[in-house]
DNA sequence: AGATTTCTTCACGCCGCCCTCACACCTGCT
DNA sequence: AGCAGGTGTGAGGGCGGCGTGAAGAAATCT
């Protein structure tokens, strides 16, 4: 389920984009000003960026800069206006794509799934991690399981951390054991393997047939 | 300096593009037909494709998804047709932007812009294999068919991934053993042929007459 | 310093991967 | 036909990597 924050001063447009979002299973968050704009994509890390330029304090154009500079998250600028100008510099000003008002709907929902799709692959760097009913969070230490507080070892999280950084690919046992144990020992994978059973003891449900730790 | 595949039949349009873009420092390919695109995308590897639907051979849709289904280069979609459909269908085929003739000059450009910046960021090396109902993603080492996950060894994956760095073409067994098994078992081709019958029967609908393994 | 947690080491059983082998087949050539 | 080179196939077995429990070092806490 895909989160959008829609920027856009017009409450009447607002209320539109938010029933044709949510008929679509998005979440929608609303921002009335460049402002609060900012606020709610540094909090709520939307998964898309729905603006429409000529917002009232400051310009749209400031957002888009000032997002990207922090996050690569789509944005796509709606805007009445139709002048060239104005779509070049949005779009080199960081936006993913440019529909002018009056839009059809299912043309801004393609194009929403277009800058989705595109996404997926670079996410950006979270410490959270989520598995089933697991939430690991790595900058604070902690782990929680469906039975409460899960205790791990100051190693495991620097395995975990490794492993996150890459998540869903395939790391090495050499990567692993460079980047915790250090070069030194490459080819010895005895506290490796002890590790990564204690983790699985810990965080799989069944740890006999890893689910998350393949 | 990037390189573009312009596909557009029309050959007046084509010479337009062509002096638009290198104007501004691209370099072009050109493609005619739905055929030849896909040969000179697969052998010049552009770095996006600048497509018009409406070709004579073939749907340009059909381009676009037989594309996606190895690529995730960027594909801006350039078409006459103003229609609704036409935009949702090519977006959803996998384009990344659609602009709509008559267009101007400076957003094609902008938006050219737009879809080359974000693929220089998240350019992950994805190497996603498909052929028919079949999905294969070398890096994450995962194979899906129609009921489900496969199940493929490592010696499997690095033949396959051999196979696909050379898509299409005719791989001797030579080069195969050589860069699977090491140079010195050249001229053993019995592992080489287990494997490749396994392979099959993984992977093929009727192993006994491949149509991918060849 | 003792206690406690954390990390490493070790030995052993198991499983799956890969190799090997023998044989059937196919195609072209003599 | 017979032969020769290359290929597809089923089965068996060696072997290495992985998981595991427990116990010994090392580090950290109090």
């Amino acid at each position: 389920m895909h989160q959008v924050l829609i920027i856009e001063d017009d409450p009447a447009i607002r209320q539109v984009l938010r029933v044709l979002l949510e008929a679509e299973n998005y979440r929608c968050i609303e921002a009335d000003t460049a402002l609060r704009a900012e606020i709610e994509a540094r909090s709520h890390k939307p998964d898309v960026l729905l603006i429409d330029l000529g917002l009232p304090d400051g310009d749209g154009l400031t957002v888009i800069r000032r997002v990207r500079a922090w996050s690569p998250v789509p944005i796509v600028v709606l805007s009445a206006r139709t002048m060239e100008e104005q779509k070049v510099a949005a779009l080199d000003a960081g936006a993913d794509d440019y529909v002018t008002k009056p839009f059809s709907a299912p043309e801004l929902l393609a194009r929403l799934r277009a800058a989705l799709r595109r996404h997926v692959s670079g996410s950006a760097p979270t410490s959270l991690l989520q598995f089933g009913s697991l939430r690991v969070d790595l900058a604070r230490r902690e782990a929680r399981g469906p039975e409460g507080e899960i205790h791990l070892t100051p190693l495991e999280f620097r395995v975990l951390g490794c492993l996150a950084r890459h998540l869903g690919a395939i790391v090495m046992q050499r990567q692993l054991l460079r980047e915790v144990w250090g070069p030194e020992r490459l080819d010895d994978s005895r506290s490796l393997r002890v590790c990564i059973k204690n983790l699985r003891s810990k965080l799989e449900p069944d740890p006999r047939q890893p689910r998350y730790l393949i």
